[in-house]
RNA sequence: GGAGAGAUGGCAGAGUGGUCGAUUGCGGCGGUCUUGAAAACCGUUGAGGGUAACACCUCCGGGGGUUCGAAUCCCUCUUUCUCCGCCA
């Protein structure tokens, strides 16, 4: 969520930054600068009286020791009256500091210079692009065909097992997933990122810390026995385990990376979006995330950016990078950049990466803060970004790399497959 | 799953109802001394809110309660350790 101290400081101006989100905040946002008056002067009152209720406990204390019972019980009548009221002003402060809270919550975040304005991924900018684009005769299969022709993954006894979007890797197909993701984790150790293995399983606070909860509810497997929720990405436990820290000036930045399995419902979802491999409910990642001091967290982006086009061209994908719109932007990013692959078969663009910078926005609910030279706590920057997600990597590969003889599997994995071609 | 013992500042570790936001040690920072360093000595050293700056308020795992007053008493949750049981 945004600090008030960003919103107190110049209301319009986040006003109008909110305006390329296609987000009105004329409303929350003057709301929420009255509210916070009338909170600071609660308090005021609240801690005024806190403080002659403490100066009459300690005078009681004084009196009784002195063993003066009558002038102690003389003030302890005054002393209740003063209770009743700071009970009132607290229910006052609890109430506005909870619906501040609710407000903010209901606040996207800013975006960053240079976010195109716009309001659909129509307005979305391609920024850049490279990769070989494949040149596949009339014949070329869609890779759920290719899947089954070489037995690689089976949709049919994922339904079985557990239900649609579940998928059932096998044999070479298996091979390649684990082939994926260990060049993906290799590649982001040798870029400096601490490899981390999170719990797949997450609880209510980790969930509220990275924005998941409460309005993301229904996109999470909940187990409602314990309270726990399945994790969509990496992001939430790795973001999490700086979820009330003071790093010192000198541990950051961090940078972390995760392979994790991915649950998602996708409720809603239909269509060719759900074919094959394009949207599943379970899948695998590779997540990169960053903690950085606020002057350093655009460098570092950058840095992503180019460490996700690097594993693109290794691959040997045809790829492009959008910049995208406020209107398509997450909630909680300041600045996204979506990687896509082109998938040769079914003649789209498929999301395979998303880079963000939330800037403050996360680390804020997060309360991720580091000591600066000047030893005043300030809160860090955070960025995470796929690198990458598996599925739509698998499906370009196959649809791209596909010939006559089989498919043929990108040098770069081949250490780790074994195999150079599927057939 | 059962029984017991804990959870205090960066770390270790006192404190069991009345200037305790917290003794002390280590570590960190500043200084004295030294050519420099070490040692020794002196000082300083948690977070949040609030203020122009002070004042002031809150926080001793989380939440609730008792009391004029709680780190200290009660309830509850979480968590760590030990023993037993079960087990990949």
């Amino acid at each position: 969520m945004l600090t008030l101290q960003l919103i107190n400081e110049n209301p319009e101006a986040v006003i109008e930054r909110l305006a390329v989100k296609c987000f009105d905040g004329r409303e929350p946002i003057m709301r929420v600068v009255e509210l916070d008056k009338q909170r600071r002067a609660a308090q005021k009152e609240r801690d005024d009286n806190a403080a002659k209720l403490n100066k009459m406990a300690a005078q009681i204390g004084g009196l009784m020791k002195q063993g003066q019972r009558e002038e102690a019980e003389a003030v302890k009548a005054q002393v209740a009256a003063l209770k009743n009221t700071n009970k009132e002003i607290d229910e006052r402060l609890k109430a506005t500091e909870d619906e501040i809270t609710d407000i903010l919550l209901s606040i996207p975040n800013v975006p960053y210079e240079g976010v195109p304005a716009g309001r659909t991924a129509e307005d979305n900018v391609v920024e850049k692009e490279g990769g070989p684009m494949p040149n596949l005769g009339e014949d070329a299969l869609p890779h759920w065909e290719l899947a089954k022709k070489y037995n690689l993954i089976d949709f049919d006894l994922g339904v079985k097992i557990t239900g649609a979007g579940f998928p059932v890797y096998i044999g070479k197909g298996a091979r390649l997933q684990r082939a994926l993701i260990q060049f993906f984790l290799d590649e982001a150790s040798d870029a400096g990122y601490v490899e981390v293995e999170p719990p797949y399983v997450v609880n209510e606070d980790s969930g509220r810390g990275t924005g998941q909860l409460p309005d993301k509810e229904g996109q999470m497997y909940h187990a409602t026995l314990d309270n726990f929720y399945l994790i969509p990405t990496a992001e939430v436990p790795v973001t999490n385990m700086y979820r009330d820290v003071i790093l010192a000036n000198d541990e950051l930045p961090k940078k972390n990376c995760a392979y994790s399995a991915c649950f998602r419902r996708e409720a809603g979802s239909y269509g060719k979006d759900v074919r094959g491999l394009n949207r599943l409910h379970q899948f695998d990642k590779v997540e990169i995330v960053r903690i950085e001091k606020p002057e350093d967290s655009y460098a570092a982006l950058e840095e992503m950016k180019d460490h996700v086009q690097g594993l693109l061209e290794k691959l040997g994908l045809p790829w492009h990078i959008l910049r995208l719109c406020g209107g398509d932007m997450s909630f909680t990013s300041a600045i996204t950049f979506d990687f896509e692959v082109w998938s040769a078969a079914q003649q789209r663009w498929l999301e395979v990466s998303s880079v963000s910078n939330f800037e403050t926005y996360q680390t804020n609910r997060l309360k991720c803060r580091y000591r600066g030279e000047d030893k005043k706590t300030r809160l860090c920057h955070s960025l995470n970004g796929s690198a990458l997600a598996l599925p739509r990597i698998v499906a370009a590969l196959l649809e791209n790399n596909q010939t006559p003889e089989g498919i043929r599997v990108p040098e770069c994995l081949q250490k780790y497959t074994g195999f150079s071609i599927i057939d």
